[in-house]
RNA sequence: UGGGGCGUCGCCAAGUGGUAAGGCACUGGAUUUUGAUUCCAGCAUUCGCAGGUUCGAAUCCUGCCGCCCCAGCCA
């Protein structure tokens, strides 16, 4: 269980709420909380947030958590998503206690719908689906009662029994509460409780030809499971009504009946009465977050699916590069509350660099190569100088990196007619070469169109690392690669999928897909060090002065180094430039 | 003309009647063989607005204003 809290996390209201329950002794001290995902789609950073608060106040608290799939509605569900989030919740760091899926409870939900039935809070109705929305009024105005609202408890049971048996045809008939056709809440003018969908689903198979609704099947689940606080988005807030209506109607801590069918199957847990908590979604700006966009980049191939570097989904990001650690403490940052918000990317960015700062091993690899010529070195000059793979961790020991006459520099390291706080390369200027010495730029070789093509420097032997004259300050300080050397490399550019800050705001008639950004994604060969090629796919580490970056973990070989940036390094030089 | 939420620095966010935490960003400056890291300093006389209660209000009351969610047999 990840466990990397400050010494005094903030308390943000639902820790508040929480503590004082346990203060107060509520559900007997014990804290159960579950993460309730539709396997519909890949998790992606805001589920994050929600597998980050629930895991975390059940861990903080000495509590449970579960992981529950919540599979009411087979028309949209899929194997493959059950596993993915499996997946993604471990690689987060955490573990559930208790997996469990709502269909697990098909048949409490159907004794207890019985239940409603008989105690008259729920009928039958004949209405198709559009006559239901008529009846149900609008916003500012009632509902009316559908004719068969007032249908005897025996003629209610009879057909909903039937339903179950398959009787009728999709979408024929429901089951609905009769709470309150006139309410200003419209969650309670008789909202459904079961439709009719003959499909096969992805865990009971075609056992059942109806299944329950949302709102039904949620509390009742928490209820099942002993959840003591069901934390959600703020969109359920006017659900909380219908949640804590259906609980108390079907009194489970009291009605064993009920649960019956859980002893049997091994699955029963001292039923309780949850409270539904909701906090603010977190979205982040430059990248959209709904399920409904994200499958939709990845069926029309706007992107090279749900793992794609790019995307926020937990898959994409684990291709990317960031690490758990960095998203935990994302959210840790980012804090709950009930404000709706967009989260500057740069938080998310500021905790990559955090973490990868105080573990990435260093590296240097070279993206735009300008050849760099030591023309008072000997033709066949070669060595092997001894670098520290951790600028402030020395257990990270040491690597060999050969060196030798001729040097890959990067171009932009270099400018004939330098701006004015330029300092790396001019022409007759000093810079030092990390790890070798200082050099003096004495001649620029250009083609017949006036392109550079290369340098020709002198090394300073005086300033050799190492020596005391290489305590000489000179202005800058450059990364290199042997040219002799260098390994041939694919590196993979990755910037933000999107060129605004809010994606989703539609209202200058642009949508989400007018604002993809061209450069999200640019391939270029650069040249690395030995040292990194020999990194492990997924193996992460910082390119000195360009950024950190991941050996791509599906298409990285050491023979065939590929490498995705997973983001650059601050740089207030090319910020200042950039205004 | 309905119901439910939310408004504290550019972006997040503490604060719960005793005189505005913190993070990101930003601006200075120190250190630095990564223009990185680290370090130090600065960054809301003011809490959507207007009244009121109080010795004292971001916190309590009243009235406005603004934003978000809800009319799936989706979750």
């Amino acid at each position: 269980m990840a466990n990397d809290l400050p010494a005094s996390p903030p308390q943000h209201f639902i820790r508040q709420i929480v503590a004082a329950d346990r203060a107060a002794g509520k559900h007997g001290g014990a804290v159960v909380t579950r993460f309730p995902p539709e396997p519909n789609g890949y998790l992606h950073l805001g589920h994050a947030k929600s597998i980050c608060l629930n895991f975390g106040i059940a861990a903080e608290n000495g509590g449970r958590c579960h992981l529950r799939f919540d599979d009411t509605n087979p028309a949209r569900e899929d194997p493959e998503y059950v596993q993915s989030i499996q997946d993604d919740v471990r690689w987060l760091g955490f573990e559930w206690d208790t997996l469990r899926h709502a269909s697990d409870y098909f048949e409490v939900f159907y004794l207890g719908a019985e239940k409603l039935i008989r105690m008259g809070l729920a009928y039958v109705d004949d209405l198709s689906a559009e006559q239901v929305r008529e009846y149900r009024g609008t916003l500012t105005r009632p509902g009316r009662e559908s004719p068969f609202r007032h249908r005897g408890i025996e003629e209610n049971l009879d057909l909903f029994r039937r339903m179950r048996a398959g009787e009728f045809a999709d979408g024929s008939r429901t089951l609905r509460a009769r709470i309150d056709m006139a309410a200003g809440n419209i969650n309670l003018r008789d909202p459904a409780i079961y439709r009719i969908r003959k499909l096969t689903h992805q865990n009971t198979g075609d056992a059942w030809p109806i299944y329950p609704m949302y709102d039904y099947a949620h509390c009742v689940s928490d209820a099942v499971e002993g959840i003591t606080h069901s934390l959600c988005t703020l969109e359920f807030e006017d659900h909380r009504p219908l949640y804590d209506w259906f609980l108390q109607q079907l009194d489970l801590p009291r009605d064993a009946a009920l649960t019956a069918p859980l002893r049997e199957r091994g699955l029963w847990l001292p039923p309780g009465t949850p409270q539904q908590i909701e906090f603010a979604r977190g979205n982040i700006s430059y990248t959209v977050m709904s399920k409904r966009k994200l499958l939709a980049l990845v069926q029309d191939g706007l992107v090279d699916g749900w793992d794609d570097p790019r995307m926020p989904t937990l898959s994409g990001l684990r291709r990317r590069g960031y690490t758990p650690a960095a998203i935990r403490a994302f959210w840790e940052r980012i804090g709950i509350s009930k404000q709706n918000s967009v989260i500057d990317l740069g938080v998310l960015e500021a905790c990559v660099r955090e973490d990868l700062d105080a573990s990435a091993p260093r590296r240097m690899a070279v993206l735009d190569p300008l050849r760099l010529v030591i023309t008072n070195l000997p033709g066949d000059h070669t060595e092997m100088l001894a670098f520290a793979n951790h600028p402030k961790d020395d257990a990270q020991g040491t690597r060999a990196v050969p060196f030798s006459r001729e040097l890959w520099i990067e171009r932009e390291d270099f400018m004939e007619q330098p701006v004015k706080g330029f300092h790396r390369l001019v022409p007759d200027g000093e810079v030092r070469l990390r790890g070798v010495g200082i050099v003096r730029c004495q001649h620029v070789i250009k083609d017949a169109h006036g392109s550079v093509m290369e340098l020709h420097c002198t090394l300073d032997a005086e300033t050799r690392h190492g020596m005391a004259g290489a305590e000489r300050k000179v202005k800058g300080t450059l990364h290199w690669v042997s040219a002799a050397h260098a390994i041939a490399t694919e590196v993979r550019l990755y910037d933000r999928l999107f060129d605004v800050p809010d994606p989703d705001d539609e209202s200058d008639g642009k949508t989400y897909r007018d604002h993809l950004n061209p450069d999200s994604r640019r391939v270029l060969r650069g040249y690395v060090e030995p040292a990194a090629a020999r990194a492990a796919p997924a193996d992460r580490c910082q390119f000195e002065r360009l950024g950190y970056f991941i050996a791509d973990p599906r298409d990285h070989a050491p023979p065939r180094p590929v490498f995705n940036r997973i983001v650059t390094l601050r740089d207030t030089w090319a910020q200042r430039a950039a205004i």
